[in-house]
RNA sequence: GCCCGAGUGGCGGAAUGGUAGACGCAGCGGAUUCAAAAUCCGCCGCCGCAAGGCGUGUCGGUUCGAGUCCGACCUCGGGCACCA
């Protein structure tokens, strides 16, 4: 080989590697073990560029790590269910198991020649029925510890398609296929009892030091433990059996500015209300419409009812106060009932502003005024404020002091308790859906929910279902629906939702340590190989993924498929930033938009256009989603130029936290600079010199180098890891240094670099006749002797501006500093005889005069 | 609307409160070449002939010294429980 080609080289050494077995993971009690793993990927079809990112940065530390000597284990799977296969069902026909296995062997031929250190002896699917099988079993023991249960909640419902519809499929409040305006609707869900953990879950979060700050603060702000008070307000006159309705509130202090009371449209007492009156029931249904999300009720206008019934307030049994219905109050959250204070909520107060209800103070700023009329008053709760319809506590307190007087006066006088709730819901897992891990339930007539028999697991399945009509063909499959009830033997039916696809990914870490275990887990792998040691992966996981994993592995804990160790399973976390890229669109026929890929549009001076001409709109850039289109495909940069240079584009330039947005240019230079490493290394024994102080030299940077590429790399800093080689390589082209100095460099160079680009690191190994493979050759160790500076460059600023520099030996003390400062041309020259008026000299850093 | 981030040259970015712009890309100039490719050398924040001045989203503050710390704001991005 004349020069360096990576279509030659890259296959050989994934070759070597396999043969000798490198990236088996061996449980080999007699070594540390290492468990990096990143989120496995969906099966979109193919692999983009925040694929290699992210998998290259774990193969990175999995590389890294093995030569430190851990026992590695970094595998790969496919979280395989979900909305997309079904989708592709519906347009294009075919079965969305086809058309999953079909993306996960096309990915998994697209990721393979990126020489990735994984051990694919573990790779498996969610979609696998042995996979899912164990997910089931789990499931039934689950739901015999009580973890599981049954309970309405909404759903958005399209009422022309007659189907429940996803968050993403709602769009303006319209479903995405029919147009129709989506509603509320509740229905009989499963769901997962997370909120018994709640408590455990926030409080654990203090330990998660290897996480970053923003994650952890985002979970326990998700997680959003409050203290207040819950209280029943009672009616003047009961109504269909109810006398009283239960409030919780966290701030009761501002009881005394109660304007009305909220209740939820699917409040039991709403709901009674709308059977006896065609005037609420209109108004429920227009409160019930738009989707489900909390944003879309938090931004929707704001939709009042009065029922005309009233309320008595607590502390004033004359005072009586409406009760309202609103479309904001959601029955899932708290109690369905909130009393309204416009005094000190700015939502409260824009109701009673459009519905002219009263609008009071009950605290004003300590030592001022306020137009509570015109704005609502809305202090954080730490401030000190002055109350002026108090009713406990001083009249001069903070929030928070006023909060516990007033829990304690209810207490005292009986009208309310003092409750801690937390923000957390209940993971409502049923999905009225195909592709999904069904629900090992029966429904049977006399025996009631039943679960299935775990000999009888997987409950697979059906594979003869059709797409040409909405809603769950589970629902319309009579023989598969159609079952005898595990215990009786009577007649029964099959549940047919199926699991929230977050179910799969909650617990795939785990079974990774014993794939093919016939148990979701096998104690003595989990044993040696969780927790997961450092787990990386989008921030756009920081909340659901994360959080539901933490509840899953202390669920299994109690279940006893994980030993107490791992009830935090992700040791360190890295999120990585993600791969955006602008967006394109035209507008379809009925005016909606309809996006193109980057590879359709050309992009001009003034903006862009289609193959054809056709003018196209340039959007926002965010991240690159197969329902945007906006995603770049790496192969062909594979195809051109090797895996090297795409594992080496992706870790150098942008720190990996940060989102990178994707642009062709570079990829050609990297792979300029690749050849030239591999250049210099073959050039050696042409060009060695012969001077011993620049063998000193070159060897001196390289123990730089060692230290520098060793700390980026534990930092995840891996584009100043890449910057410090570049530096490194640099030094290495001009440097004089004899044959022998420069073949121990460059094999140190190469070990280093082998981490990014291992099948160059292999080539330019063997060239000059390195033991064995650099995949196992141990990692470099840097001598402290030779990364001592014996002289250093301080800078000299006059009034914080830098105005000369002194080469000064590094441990020279302040006083002999000063002396030569003082005596620097530049210095005396803005002194101009006057003395300074301060000499800040800050050793080995900086001098800074002040005139 | 609520929670969490991010803003530094033409571009990606670097910088324990201490020389702003390491390293890379692009660009410019030169060497080599019949020519090109490849390679090598040099320049490269902005204004200015220069001296010098100005510069890290905006405004204000703390400090001998602020990209970094504090306060207010602007813009962009992520999440908001059925996208994964």
């Amino acid at each position: 080989m004349s020069r360096y080609d990576p279509a030659q080289s890259e296959p050989k050494w994934q070759q070597a590697w396999d043969a000798a077995g490198c990236f088996a993971a061996r449980h080999d009690p007699s070594r540390p073990k290492y468990y990096v793993l990143e989120m496995f990927p969906y099966p979109s079809g193919r692999i983009h560029i925040g694929h290699v990112r992210n998998y290259t940065m774990g193969d990175v530390v999995a590389r890294y790590k093995s030569s430190c000597g851990f026992s590695v284990l970094h595998p790969m799977g496919w979280d395989a269910f979900g909305m997309p296969a079904e989708n592709a069902a519906m347009e294009r026909g075919g079965h969305p198991k086809d058309w999953t296995y079909g993306n996960i062997a096309v990915m998994r031929d697209q990721m393979k020649p990126l020489g990735l250190s994984i051990d694919w002896s573990r790779e498996f699917a969610t979609c696998d029925p042995e996979y899912y099988g164990q997910q089931q079993s789990m499931f039934i023991d689950f739901m015999e510890k009580g973890l599981v249960y049954r309970k309405a909640a909404v759903v958005n419902w399209d009422p022309v398609d007659m189907t429940v519809l996803a968050n993403e499929q709602v769009i303006d409040g319209r479903g995405w296929r029919s147009g129709a305006e989506v509603e509320r609707r509740e229905l009989t869900q499963w769901f997962f009892k997370i909120s018994d953990f709640a408590g455990e879950l926030l409080e654990a979060i203090e330990g998660l030091t290897h996480w970053p700050e923003k994650v952890r603060l985002m979970q326990a702000n998700w997680i959003g433990k409050s203290r207040g008070l819950q209280m029943g307000w009672a009616l003047t006159a009961p109504h269909a059996g109810t006398d009283r309705i239960e409030v919780y509130t966290t701030r009761p202090d501002t009881l005394m500015g109660a304007s009305f009371l909220g209740i939820s449209p699917d409040h039991p007492l709403a709901r009674a209300l709308e059977a006896e009156r065609a005037d609420v029931a209109a108004f429920c249904a227009e409160a019930r419409k738009g989707g489900t999300t909390e944003e879309a009720i938090e931004t929707a206008e704001k939709l009042g009812f009065d029922t005309g019934l009233k309320v008595r307030h607590p502390l004033d049994p004359t005072w009586e106060i409406p009760v309202w219905i609103a479309n904001f109050i959601l029955m899932d959250y708290g109690t369905g009932a909130i009393f309204g204070c416009p005094g000190h909520d700015q939502r409260d107060h824009d109701f009673c502003v459009k519905y002219g209800l009263p609008i009071v103070d009950t605290f004003l700023p300590a030592g001022g005024s306020w137009d509570i009329g015109a704005e609502p008053y809305v202090p954080q709760k730490s401030e000190t404020v002055r109350y002026t319809r108090g009713f406990a506590g001083a009249e001069v307190q903070t929030g928070e002091e006023a909060v516990d007087a007033a829990i304690a006066h209810a207490e005292a006088n009986g009208y309310g308790t003092g409750v801690t709730k937390y923000r957390l819901r209940d993971w409502g897992l049923s999905r009225q859906r195909y592709w999904g891990c069904p629900i090992p339930v029966v429904h049977c007539e006399s025996c009631g929910v039943v679960p299935e028999k775990k000999e009888n697991l997987p409950v697979r399945l059906p594979d003869d279902v059709s797409f040409d009509k909405p809603g769950n063909p589970l629902d319309r499959h009579p023989t598969w629906r159609d079952v005898s009830c595990p215990v009786c033997r009577g007649p029964a039916k099959r549940e047919t939702d199926t699991m929230d696809t977050f179910v799969d990914s909650s617990w795939y870490f785990a079974r990774f340590t014993a794939p093919h275990a016939r148990t979701p887990t096998d104690l003595a792998e989990a044993g040696y190989w969780m927790n997961v040691d450092q787990y990386i992966g989008g921030i756009e996981h920081a909340i659901l993924h994360l959080l539901y994993s933490r509840f899953f592995a202390r669920a299994m804990h109690v279940c006893g498929h994980l030993p107490a160790k791992s009830v935090e399973p992700f040791n360190a976390l890295f999120t990585q930033g993600m791969v955006t890229h602008e967006t394109y669109s035209t507008r379809g026929k009925d005016g909606r938009p309809v996006w193109h890929t980057p590879d359709e549009v050309t992009r001009t001076a003034d903006g862009a256009t289609l193959a054809d001409g056709t003018a196209v709109e340039i959007g926002p850039v965010i991240k690159m989603s197969k329902s945007k289109k906006n995603v770049v495909d790496p192969m062909d940069i594979i195809a051109r130029y090797g895996a090297d240079t795409a594992r080496w584009f992706v870790m150098s330039d942008s720190p990996p936290e940060r989102d990178v947005e994707w642009t062709a240019s570079g990829a050609e230079a990297t792979q300029k600079h690749l050849a030239r490493v591999w250049r210099l290394a073959a050039e050696i024994e042409v060009r060695g010199g012969t001077d011993t102080r620049e063998d000193a030299a070159l060897l001196k940077a390289m123990h730089r180098t060692v230290a520098d590429v060793t700390a980026g790399i534990e930092g995840f800093a891996f584009n100043k890891a890449v910057a410090k080689l570049y530096e490194f390589t640099n030094t290495f082209a001009k440097s004089d240094a004899s044959a022998a100095a420069k073949t121990e460099a460059m094999l140190t160079l190469a070990k280093l670099m082998s981490p990014m680009v291992p099948h160059l690191a292999e080539e330019v190994w063997a060239m000059l006749g390195g033991a064995g493979l650099a995949t196992t050759a141990p990692w470099p160790k840097a001598d402290p002797a030779m990364l001592v500076e014996d002289r250093v460059t301080l800078p000299i600023q006059i009034n914080g501006k830098r105005r000369a520099e002194i080469s000064v030996p590094k441990d020279m003390a302040a006083s002999e500093v000063e002396k030569i400062v003082l005596a620097d041309d530049a210095v005396n020259k803005a002194l101009d005889g006057a003395t300074p008026k301060k000499l800040i000299v800050v050793p080995g850093r900086i001098v800074n005069v002040v005139i």
